[in-house]
DNA sequence: CACGTGACATACC
DNA sequence: GGGTATGCCACGT
């Protein structure tokens, strides 16, 4: 269970993520406004019930956090690939791992 | 209040 | 690259 506050700005936060792009936890986090908070992302993804656009985080390292050939891995790896998201040995490819930094800036100063 | 637990992150070897 | 060690922080027990 996550604080229904930090649910809210998780939640309007994960929806932003355009199709084709992923976050870390972390990223993800600080764009939530909630900084230092990635295990609490990892929990909500966890335990929330709607979790959109939940495939599109990742770990720091690029890689899907669940472990490799997992029936959750396989899914979120499809999901990834019919975005264009390549994905490989349970890695995305760097070209696709974490927003533009401009992108990034711009969120941050249109939300918060 | 004291631990233990994560779909984590970073530094270092 | 992989492996270990710490730090982290909300929650549950």
């Amino acid at each position: 269970m996550v604080n229904i506050q930090y649910q809210q700005r998780i939640e309007s936060t994960l929806s932003m993520v355009p199709v084709g792009a992923v976050v870390s936890y972390g990223q993800l986090a600080d764009l939530a406004g909630l900084p230092g908070k990635a295990r609490l992302i990892a929990k909500y993804l966890k335990t929330s019930e709607t979790q959109i656009n939940w495939h599109r985080v990742i770990r720091s390292d690029g890689k899907i956090a669940f472990p490799e050939n997992s029936e959750q891995a396989n899914d979120q790896r499809r999901r990834l690939l019919s975005e264009g998201v390549l994905v490989t040995n349970n890695r995305v490819r760097m070209a696709s791992f974490q927003w533009q930094p401009d992108m990034y800036t711009l969120l941050e100063k249109l939300r918060y």
